[in-house]
Parts: structure tokens; sequence; C-alpha cells
DNA sequence: CCAAGCATTTGGTCGTACCTAAATTAGCAT
DNA sequence: ATGCTAATTTAGGTACGACCAAATGCTTGG
């Protein structure tokens, strides 16, 4: 059909130059046209779209394509899926969850070491605390008080790690930067499935641990940034310390393959 | 079918209680499982899973069924998928491109105003550079002189963002943490979208990028990290003080909606 | 008035047919 | 023999059409 250019030497009918031609897939347009939108806010959220079938007359698409295309948008947390009458995609704004998921990907896929891990913590926290020195509201400290009261409380391990997590994340929340709240949220989550096994918690980590964050937690309450940052700073390479010297004792099973 | 139980002052045929019954779908079961293998390594990297109808006889599922499953995947960043003859789903690990979208995802959706961009870099960059003195190798270095040659020409605004972005990036690259990478990277874009018409770059404001990324520069290669931790925030702040000042003027315009 | 059962809406799965892209191979002309 | 063209083959992409399963709403009988 179309006349190649074949080589350099051969006869060009025409002296027209293509692109290598790039055909975008229908569901992609699909889907990039609904997320442009939704991103816009153009749908406010929890509205539900049309329902495939009305989408595919809309479109004149199939219904094989519009599902594909939702599809994308489900994984990216653009919308999300209901079966059953009165079903359908609901619309939903991208979220830190989806961060989280990709971060966590990242970490598992590319076998990132908790090393890493608490090195990214490292550089995140103390500024995090230094914000919510700053930016902190009454609620914030409430929800750091009670996450500290948790850890007070004898749990089980489980018990202990869940509220350890919930400080730190409260203290990223008082922060009121949406985006490193974010980023702590993925960071907790994957660091709290790394340590969870890692059995090193014993009743003193736990003194320690309600001790630094209760002098965090005076600093933002006092809404003293540079000693909540230099404070927590301490707090969490005395932690990874702590873990890197376990780490050092387990490495020596690799479980690789 | 089912003895429903009604209510509470229903006659109960038999005790038996059943959770509300989660039934995953069938597509989401493959992607799972795929994907599980995917991270695990089982795959290396650039094999080409079976092809769909392969696919389908062996897992017995319908072909929709199977391509909704790598849709998932693509969409994941864990597969790529090329048409043609030798075509089909190809396996990557997951990479920092992932993490990237979804944080540009989460910044325009949640409609991320610049000084939070600019606080989570001021956060991240610092340790960053930090790390990067304590690991920098030579070639690292390599890549830091060239971006500076490069913010040195003087080119468009789109070469000077652009080299900018580079240098930073190598920064991010040379600390040798993966994960703090791939954030700067996403970081990077967002922060360059968000700069880009903003039109307040001048001869002075490139002299003085230049200036502060030589000190950085030195601190890494003298392998301080203090130094280089203290520069570059010096770096970030200045100029996020800079970028949010023009925003100040500039905010009688809010284009939304 | 209320609950059991039916009907409807809407997503989930399946199967088949056909189109399109890319690589290989066969064929034909020089 | 060479070199371009055309057919073939393999794979993904799209389109219908049918039917299943779940959730809700509606109706009807008590």
């Amino acid at each position: 059909m179309a006349a190649q250019p074949s080589s350099e030497t051969g006869p060009r009918r025409h002296a027209v130059q293509l692109s290598p031609m790039q055909v975008p897939k229908a569901s992609d347009v699909l889907a990039d046209d609904l997320r442009e939108r939704i991103i816009r806010g153009e749908f406010p959220e929890g509205t539900a779209l049309p329902p495939e079938r009305e989408l595919v007359s809309q479109t004149k698409m199939s219904r094989t394509t519009v599902r594909e295309a939702l599809r994308i948008l489900e994984v990216q947390g653009l919308v999300r899926v209901k079966t059953g009458r009165s079903g359908g995609a609901f619309v939903y704004r991208p979220g830190k969850d989806t961060v989280a998921d990709s971060v966590n990907l990242l970490i598992r896929g590319r076998q990132i070491r908790i090393p890493a891990l608490l090195e990214t913590r490292e550089a995140i926290e103390p500024y995090c605390a230094q914000l919510a020195a700053r930016n902190r509201t009454d609620e914030d400290l409430e929800r750091l008080d009670q996450a500290n009261t948790d850890i007070a409380a004898d749990g089980t391990l489980a018990d202990f790690l869940q509220a350890n997590v919930d400080w730190h994340i409260a203290v990223a929340a008082a922060s009121h930067n949406e985006l490193l709240t974010g980023i702590m949220l993925a960071l907790s989550r994957s660091i709290y499935d790394a340590t969870d096994n890692q059995g090193f918690v014993d009743a003193e980590v736990r003194r320690t641990t309600l001790r630094a964050h209760r002098t965090v937690t005076k600093a933002i309450r006092d809404q003293d940034p540079d000693a909540a940052n230099r404070r927590m700073s301490r707090h969490v390479h005395t932690y990874a310390e702590a873990v890197l010297e376990v780490e050092d004792r387990t490495t020596v099973t690799v479980p690789e393959t």
C-alpha cells in the first residue's frame, strides 16, 4: 500500500516523510480523556460515570474497549467499580494510597534494602516534624497524644508497631503537606512490613521509643520547629541504627530466588 | 437458595454464620499471580509472557479476562505489550517511572500547591546531597559536572530548566538510594512543569543557581556530607523563596475550572 | 405495615469472528 | 545470485452477542 523508503538509493515516488506512525489504542484514548476530566474536577468525587453500555452507545466503542479503559482508571485509583444495580464506576480523586502502592511495588520489585528505606525516612521525617511544629492544629495534637497513649499501653507486638506507625503518620499529617504525608504513608507501610518479623522490639526499645516520641511531641506542641527537627532526626537515626545492628546479625540468611 | 439471616427474630434453621463473602474478580486473580511472580524475579527482565491465547488455554479463562489482567500489569508498569508477530507482553521490573506517575496524579488531582512541592524538596534534597557526598563515585561526579556546564551554556529557558533538573537528579542518583532517586524524579518533573511558564528565570537567577550548584558539587566531590547538606539546604530554600515571591505576585489569576 | 420473592439494572465472564501490526518466508523480476 | 515485492504467519486490538452474578428496587401476599 504505502511507498516504503526502502533504502537511501531507492526511487522515492514522493517526497513525503512520515514519522513511524503511532496509533494509540482506543481504550487508552478513552482512559486519557476520562482521566483528564476527573483530574480537572469535572466530576465531583463520588459521582457515578455512565454505565458501561451507556458509554458504549455514547463513544461508539465496543464494550471490551470501554471496560479496559475503566480498568485502567481503576488501577490508577481514579474510579472504583461496584457491581449490581445502581453500581457502576464511581469517581475518586487520586489519593495517597496510589502513591503508596507504587512505592511498595518499587521497593519489592527492585529489592530495595531496609537501609535505603530508613535513609529515606531520615531524610523526610525531621522536616515533617519541623513543619508540624509550625502548622499543627489542636486536633493534630490530639492524634499525636492518642498514638502515644496507645504506645504506652502494653499490647502485642502488632499493636505496638501499629501505634508507632500511627504516631509517625500523625506527625506527617500535622505538617499539613499532603505530598509529604502521602510519601510517609507509603514508607511507613513498607517499614512496618520490613520490621514486622524482625523481632528486635523489646521492652527497652518500647520505652526508648515512647520517650523520644514524647519529646518530639512536646516540641510540636510548643511550636518549636528547630527542636522538633533535631529531636526527630535523633530519634529516627537511633532507630535506624538499632534496626541495622539487628540486620547485620541476621543477614546470614538471604532469601533469594 | 441460601438461608438468609433475615432478622434477629427470624427462625435460624442452622447456626452457620458466613462472612459477607468476597469473590475476587478472575482478572485480578490472574494479575495478582503474575505480579507476584514478576516481583519475585521468576521471569528475568525482558522475557515474554506466553501469548494471550496460550494463557487462555493454560488458565481456562476467557481472553477478555486474560487481557484485562495484562492491562492491569501494564498500567502498573510490570509489563509492556507490543503488537505484531513475536510481540506479546514483556516483563519489566517496576521502575521509578511508576512512582513518578502516581505522584504526578496525586499532585494534579489533589491540586497540590507549589509551596507544598517546594517544601517536599526542601525535606529531601539536603539529605540526598549528604548521602551523595558519602557515596558518590567518579561517574556521579562526571554527570554533575556535565549538568553544570550545560547550565552555564547560554541556552533557551527550556534548556536551562532541563539542565537544572538533570543536576538535581544527578545529585539524587549519586546518593545511590533508588527510592530517594525515584521520589526526586517524580518531584522534579512536577516542579519543572510548575515552574515552566512562570518566567521568573532571568540571568541573575541563572548565575546564582550555577554558583550554588558549584559549591554543592564541590562539597560532594570533597566528600563533605555536612557541607553538602548545609549548602543544598540553603540553595533550595533560596530558590523556594524566589519562586514563592513570584507566586504571590502572580496569584491574581487562578485558572480554575 | 412488613417481609419474602420477583424483576431490573449493572458489572463480570465467555466465545467467536474479524481487523491490524510486525516479522518471516516465498516468489518474482532483474 | 540479488533484491524488492507480496503472501503468510503470528500476535495483539476491536467488536458483537450471549449469559452469569450481584445488588437494589419493587411488588405482592400475609
